[in-house]
DNA sequence: CCCGAAATATGAGATATCTCATATTATTGT
DNA sequence: ACAATAATATGAGATATCTCATATTTCGGG
């Protein structure tokens, strides 16, 4: 983890300033930090002294189970927080977070600026905001991943993921977060292959069929927002 | 619907004041009302004109997707909140949310407190809590949902839902709630019958090992809190 | 008190998904 | 450049779960 100082501080300041979501003058008090692809932001179980803005970058939430099973969870992405449920509670167990891109970070430090945090209307507000979405997006999700087979969550994975026509995540990252065995999502992908909704250029995938995923993924969708 | 007046009304106001939640008198606003069993708190998709705040009483909360499928997202309880995404965002596709038994609730009329509301800092830190309790959970359900068969997730339901030793949810509720279907369940309820976890007496079910319960629940624990 | 709807129950065959075994191909550290 | 590790690939058999068909039982409304 490198801590930006001086002009380059300043910039990212400036550059994506969130000033506006506090009633405080925050910047004096925050950090501006990069971390490497694969570093991990917050190791599980370590409680973290500071509450993190995301600017730059990509995330995963990971949670290890009793039995050894380590499942991820959800990703993180750019304005998206990190630590807020350690701020908001007294006793929480902290997930790990990993950064899966080089990340870069506002870090707000805790015992300075959990008071006036828990007290600032503008922030609150804000970060209500955040976190309603963030419970609906879950409940959603969450009731299709039991409502609906691969295919259809596959298809709607594929399109949110896809930059223009070309789909090419990694196949181990994607069983993960879809919750299926790495044979399964091959099996379908497959299929989808078959059908002449994707077609294999090596180690990419071209989409060939947009209206034929999105008839697979729209039976997911209900529209929330 | 009911709404409570006069004596009732202060009854209820009196024995589950919620007051220390808002730094401004909103008793004086709020309208105490009962719905019975299957009642529609919301109507999905008609956006609600109050936030109600759970005083004694189930509901569940439902989403209609494209194909006519109706699914079960959750369960509200005692203590939560109703229609805060609504007070939070403009624009929110309402889901249905239903009575289960005779529910009682507070009423907060959102054209008279709607400003005051998002600036209380009471309120909105208690929000804040408890939208960050939701959304963790729905993480923990979402992943646990995708990494465990139904052996798991039905021991650790038996274990929150049963009253004592006396298991006695509707079939018909419960495999819309966990996702499977109806075939599923009694299979796995035969199961545990045939390995003893469980006793079946006419309509319902005694738990005979508790232990063994536990240790197929606990493998999707992870003591977020 | 009777009827129809809802809930419970069970069997059998189909599908979705998993586990394991094994091979080939990138990627990465030294 | 080489070895180790991670990622990709594929087959085959085992399980978990679904769908459909059909019977029986419970329960609320007229």
């Amino acid at each position: 983890m490198e801590i930006y100082k001086q002009e380059k501080r300043q910039h990212y300041l400036e550059q994506h300033s969130i000033s506006h979501l506090f009633s405080f003058p925050i910047e004096e008090f925050m950090e501006v930090r990069e971390y490497k692809r694969d570093e991990w932001i917050i190791r599980e179980g370590m409680r973290p002294d500071y509450l993190y803005y995301v600017i730059e970058g990509k995330a995963k939430i990971y949670v290890t189970y009793q039995n050894g099973k380590i499942s991820l969870i959800n990703f993180i992405n750019a304005h998206d927080y990190i630590g807020e449920m350690e701020l908001l509670h007294e006793v929480y167990y902290t997930k790990g977070i990993q950064a899966s891109t080089k990340t870069i970070c506002f870090a707000i430090p805790l015992h300075q600026c959990r008071k006036r945090l828990l007290e600032d209307t503008t922030f609150l507000r804000e970060l209500t905001r955040f976190l309603s979405m963030k419970a609906t997006k879950m409940a959603e999700k969450y009731s299709q991943s039991l409502s609906f087979p691969l295919e259809n969550r596959l298809a709607d994975f594929i399109l949110q993921t896809a930059d223009g026509e070309v789909y090419k995540e990694k196949h181990v990252s994607v069983c993960d977060f879809l919750g299926v065995s790495y044979r399964h999502l091959l099996h379908v992908l497959v299929q989808f292959c078959d059908k002449g909704y994707l077609q294999k250029e090596g180690r990419i995938y071209r989409i060939q069929q947009t209206d034929e995923l999105h008839r697979l993924a729209d039976v997911l969708k209900n529209d929330s927002f």
